[in-house]
DNA sequence: AATGAATGAGCGTTCATTCAT
DNA sequence: TATGAATGAACGCTCATTCAT
């Protein structure tokens, strides 16, 4: 499995040296904390240079413009995401079930992080309205179902591709819903381990009842 | 059923003859027009004004601040939905699974629209910044789910009325989390249909397992 | 003595019926009061209006423009003060030494209170850019020095009209720049009483070294 | 003596090369002329960022607010007063009386200039309406006080303390008045130097007459 | 690699003013 | 007389961006 690929787009012939790359990195950090904490609508070079402790002319040094760092930054962020989710799929070792379940048992804790809760949000409204973000959250869910389609057929050999592949699907959409009511400091937070039990055996039930007359009509 | 009240944050003393609220609706149409379109980040007053054939200064004697002219936004558009629901809910006089298939496939045919693909990003977004848009949208959600809780009570009356919320909360979830995946213009808005035959499916037979020693454990 | 002439800038045609003049009245009173607690600077129509309890439209009835409002509001508190300073001079009676020292003391009375404290500043600040302002107030004082002219020739006659009203000038001089230090809620306010004093006594010695040949040189 | 402190308002981060350092002194200049020709309630950033020959983008990078412009300039303002008023102070030499002489002098030239004719009331006005602006007002006349005060004491020794301050304050009071009727383009200005003559001799009476009985009562 | 200085467009908002009713 | 509705200019201020050093 080969480690996600960053597209830098920083401006070209910087970050060349190491004190370049660690600035770099830190300027990252800054934006993701004040993505998060302001929203897109708040998110503002002067807020990201502050945080990161340089000037506006220092970031402009490396980002040449908003939309580059904010490229940049989208692509970070949904990187240190897959880093952890290919971690988790090597860390493997165990019956396809229980693969499954540590996968969905850490999406669901995760998901119940200040950084995941408002970060996705922003995510999705943010693809809606800029081309570049859309496809890299697109790359990122194809890369989160990857391990979902690859168990669920291990679990369930009856499963067909395509069937797999939406089952993965709506697996997600289930998981990034919870994100809405169950994320940090939300309503439904309190109750995250029985919501986190009760998508653990639904699914189990679901990709079990899959390759069936029911799911195989008219598709 | 109560139609749902709505509470508006325009200017005092405005609005009050008919020619004001006539603007006022056109405002609010305008307004959602630009939420959508340009998202919360590029939405601005003047865009509003622009889109309601009126000036700032007009749209400020309405409006006193941006603030205000969104929660009433936010408002207005959360109960255009909340009256079709509520239709929907009304419309019923069939057995209690086909009164839930057919909120399902509305939902899930709503979610395919422009309007929702593109409205409630924002609005998870925005919640996540603004306690009062969060309230809106708990709101909201209640009162989607009230019909969902006292379907599954009728089709399986082995549920508890905490087990009726959970699994309502948990195909809102499914829902709102298709939104991402399958609304309009997304990479999985060709396959709606069959994910709308799975979720159905799914949730008929997660509701029938409702009550099974499984789902009562450590709870 | 004739009574003071209102010079009043409302538009024509209104404030024809006793109701016009009463709103008219009611107009000029807050405006008197939004200038002295807000300053010119944030004296506003809106403002004046509110205060009226009347609608801004209604107040461009009145007034057709801010320019008018000020100067008959201007006119107006300018007036007051006249009718009171008028009354003062009538009810006389007394020694003209008397006389004067009543009018000094009332002077110095009224100069503590908020609304002269607050009035006066704008007053002269606004005679510094607008000549109308500028007329009205050199005519309040003009007013304002005749009883003091005129009362120093009965205390000594050996003044001449040249030397009587720069007395009373200079006077109007030291007690309008009293108001700066011994208003209301001014740092010198504890004190208004000896100042007062000092005040009455250095006039009275002055309007007696009056006719001097001091004075009379190089005039 | 010490050099009057300038407490600078500007932005922290800013007018720290000397290019900034000279347009921050072009900045105040500039306020100090619009401030003058057009008086607070017309005293925008735009003309005084027009008037410094630069952006309002630049004049709010070195003042963030219009509060704090207006703060800073009338700091500095102040100060460019003090500092002439302590060199005349240094440069004294001479009598008591003569001392006194030359600072009335000087005052009341001063009071006839345009600068003075405008500043003053603006600043006055100002005081009742901004505490920071009435606290540095304060700080401004207990300095100008100061060498009234040690003078009056070497020419009637006297004068008690508190006799002395009120001395001080008398006189000052006069001026200030003075700057009403007789600055820049006043009705009185003509008879500037009869005034001047008036005030000189009346405060040297006042203060010989200092420590009678009649000063004494009731204090 | 980094900064302070500078720009100009655009923001939300307020304002005096006008007008139909 | 009085109001609600409407305008458009101007306000203070923020922003992304550029540039000389």
């Amino acid at each position: 499995m080969p480690t996600p690929n960053r597209q830098t787009s920083h401006r070209p012939g910087t970050a060349i040296k190491i004190k370049g790359q660690v600035r770099l990195a830190s300027i990252l950090e800054a934006g993701k904390a004040v993505l998060m904490q302001a929203g897109y609508s708040r998110f503002t070079m002067r807020k990201v240079a502050d945080r990161a402790g340089i000037s506006i002319g220092n970031l402009s040094y490396y980002y040449g413009s908003k939309e580059d760092l904010l490229r940049d930054l989208v692509d970070y962020v949904i990187n240190s995401y897959l880093v952890v989710f290919d971690q988790l799929r090597d860390a493997a070792g165990q019956s396809p079930e229980k693969q499954l379940e540590s996968i969905l048992d850490y999406w669901i804790e995760d998901l119940g992080t200040p950084e995941t809760t408002l970060f996705f949000p922003e995510l999705w409204a943010l693809a809606n309205h800029d081309r570049h973000v859309a496809s890299l959250v697109d790359g990122l869910y194809a890369r989160v179902r990857e391990p979902l389609i690859e168990l669920t057929g291990l679990i369930n050999p009856a499963c067909s591709p395509a069937e797999r592949q939406q089952l993965a699907l709506f697996m997600c959409a289930t998981m990034e819903g919870l994100t809405i009511f169950a994320g940090n400091e939300k309503p439904w937070a309190p109750r995250r381990q029985q919501l986190k039990r009760m998508a653990i055996e639904n699914f189990m039930q679901l990709i079990g009842s899959c390759g069936n007359v029911a799911m195989r009509t008219n598709r």
